[in-house]
DNA sequence: ACGCAACGCATCCGCC
DNA sequence: GGCGGATGCGTTGCGT
């Protein structure tokens, strides 16, 4: 038992370690890009705007594959075979699928 | 005119580029730890008390360091020779008031 | 109909108007702190160094209280016979990683 | 020499004793505000919209005020003899008034 | 005017 | 799938 047990703390014990590790150079990174927006100020910028603006992007990156995976959807129902049956015209091929939307 | 807005540009896009990259890198690493704490639930260990057991770490390591410097400011605030001469009532930068703690 | 949105619309009003009253208070109390240190202040006392002291303190109080709350995780998971009988390789809920600490 | 840092002493711990026990009740009031908003919720109010609906009774209050401050700098600056020359349209009655800011 | 710290907000994850 | 709790982000205010 006791060495069961050993194994186990071994195990949580190197999980841990890797955890910490890992939020450490998450933490690094963290000061690095304080680091930019700091070099960025000095030279003039608004950090502010340097901030809406990257939130910008990165939103539009998000919409873009929000978009890229209803795609993905479409097709998949395509390929699926739960394509409604053709020539009915009052079944959509691009029906709602509500809950891709929410 | 022109060239100079252009260079003031050219500079902002580095510094956005910089900044978003290592946001990528950031968010890797988040992936990462997510990973590992799905790899110790998966061998049977309570990832909430792993959580715990991990900020309490890292407290110890922030008390640790909120002391340190502590005390550096202590040193400082002596050394800076603001002390004022004992027996100046207007005076003292600041007196441990450690044994008040308990 | 309408007595009935009436009566939400009067929780609603006591509501909003508990927690302005309630921040009003808060706001009361920070100014109240800020005048102390004002006083400390003027009979020249370094705020900054109060400041960190009180938050050394805090942070004293707060490891406490996590390391007292990490305990009760630990009993719970004993208690709740969550824990897997020893020789369960599927189990420890989170052995003690206290030497690890150091 | 040791009975006046004594004497300090005590002040500085009564100072911190005082601040620390004022931000206890302001803890409270947070702690408070949160039930609040969580009885708000329980009978089925959406607290997001019960925080933004806060916040501009907030703002609407503030820019009263600052219309209110506005009109008494008006006031002094016409008590006070700083206007300017009646009749003068280009030298505004709302100037500077410096002092009046502090 | 700057940097720092507190606060509130939004997001996300785990639990129910 | 909703809810509560925790974490990280952005904003604001304070002190220097």
């Amino acid at each position: 038992m006791d060495s069961v047990n050993g194994i186990a703390q071994e195990q949580l014990k190197n999980f841990i370690e890797r955890i910490e590790r890992l939020e450490e150079e998450k933490k690094g990174l963290a000061e690095d890009i304080k680091e930019v927006y700091a070099q960025a100020k000095a030279v003039g910028f608004d950090t502010k705007i340097m901030r809406k603006v990257i939130s910008v992007r990165k939103m539009d990156r998000q919409e873009r594959e929000e978009q890229e995976t209803l795609l993905d959807v479409y097709l998949h129902a395509i390929e699926g075979g739960d394509l409604p049956t053709a020539g009915d015209p009052t079944a959509p091929a691009a029906a709602p699928v509500t809950d891709a939307a929410e």
